[in-house]
DNA sequence: GTAGTTGCAAAAGCTTTGCGCAGTA
DNA sequence: TACTGCGCAAAGCTTTTGCAACTAC
């Protein structure tokens, strides 16, 4: 399968998942879900505007933003740095990894030693030369958990 | 050892490091820092400034900001969040952890079949429910590890 | 005394919101 | 036709910058 056809197979299941959720599938939604099935550099929202400026000049930034949560509240769409909003300082100079609750965004320290190290299984693609592991656990602190 | 006595060992360090870094040791800076040492929650700026201002109510936001800059700068402190910048998308939907160039800020995604997953060695602290591991491959990129 | 630091205010990103018009179902 | 979604502009956050006054060394 050609990646053209595989991201049209993609933008056929996009558009089944838009209909079962009552989303409208218009031309500005579609297009942009392209742009980012089809990219591999993990765009941020102003790169994703640009490259759907180019097939639709006429778009707002507004838009991008509405249609990037629209795509995350529907699980289309993730992002790599769910701590974005403001920077979480770490004073901590001890080998440690984090645990991280997806509720109420706290993050706790987790010390190296309580976690087995990551080991690749082969040499890492693209020649990546990595320096460091660092292992985020995503889930529930004890309080958000008793709530849920 | 009390928790005190340990925090005013890290202060004694602190001065010592910005001595040999030829930093003023000032009495912000040192605020600033004995607040991030003696934290556990990975503040924001912003709550760093709420609980420095408590003790130096004259402290503006931009020191806080600059502070934190020389701090990393000198690798007294790092951020849980390296790309908070701006919200990285992620439209791959099959488990996978990320390569980030430290570098170039970019990044790659390598499949959850090329690492090992990694296992706790036991039950985690504070009884976090876990529902991800995502791992994050600090590193340089061919490319910029070819330049440095 | 000099160089580095602070505080203020203004500005520069990134993201969200409100509203009237337009396009989808 | 009813309603959702779009584009525009304004506003809200977080973070940076320029500059004059001040402080550590």
């Amino acid at each position: 399968m050609t990646d053209g056809q595989h991201l049209e197979r993609r933008m056929d299941w996009f558009r089944q998942r838009c209909k079962r959720a009552g989303l409208a599938c218009t031309h500005q939604r579609q297009v942009i879900y392209r742009v980012l099935a089809a990219s591999e550099s993990h765009p941020s929202p102003e790169s994703v505007y640009e490259r759907v400026r180019m097939e639709i000049p006429s778009i707002s930034v507004a838009t991008i933003y509405k249609s990037i949560r629209t795509f995350m509240d529907q699980g289309l769409l993730q992002q790599v740095n769910p701590l974005h909003e403001a920077a979480r300082l770490d004073a901590n100079l001890e080998p440690h990894h984090h645990l991280v609750c997806t509720a109420c965004k706290s993050v706790e320290d987790l010390p190296a030693e309580l976690i087995e190290a990551p080991r690749p299984v082969r040499p890492l693609p693209n020649g990546f030369r990595a320096r460091e592991f660092h292992i985020e656990v995503l889930g529930l602190c004890a309080r958000c958990a008793g709530k849920g």
